[in-house]
DNA sequence: CATTTGACTGCGT
DNA sequence: AACGCAGCCAAAT
């Protein structure tokens, strides 16, 4: 066989990455969160910020305040408008004195497949 | 085909 | 805790 052993990259949709993104997306259920990595990884990929990437270009359809950072807190820039979504969904939230105002209790709201 | 870009992440200082 | 930095990945230019 060609290569012995890089299975670093299993990319399960060769050129779907964009609509493997937003399927996941559309898998988050109402109330919970996954974040960039989480996607990610459900694709067999490590690229969080590509998964950012695309939810900037094509996430405008989805539920992409399902979809925050690492650290529980919303998509960059957008806090302000995702946060109605989360109080009408009952997701988890916790207080933070951040410019964000809030963080989303990552331990009570992430989602698991 | 090479470079840049970004809604990211983890670790070190 | 805040800040910087390097690593990573796919799409866009």
């Amino acid at each position: 066989m060609p290569r012995a052993s890089p299975e670093r990259r299993s990319p399960a949709h060769p050129q779907g990455f964009v609509d493997a993104v937003l399927a996941v997306v559309a898998d988050i259920p109402s109330g919970r969160v996954a974040t960039y990595g989480d996607v990610a990884a459900l694709l067999g990929s490590r690229g969080a910020r590509a998964v950012g990437q695309v939810m900037a270009r094509y996430g405008t359809d989805v539920a992409w305040w399902r979809v925050i950072r690492a650290g529980g807190r919303p998509p960059t820039g957008h806090a302000e408008r995702a946060r109605p979504h989360y109080d009408r969904e009952g997701t988890p939230l916790r207080a933070s004195t951040d410019d964000d105002g809030y963080r989303i209790d990552l331990a009570a709201a992430r989602w698991r497949p």
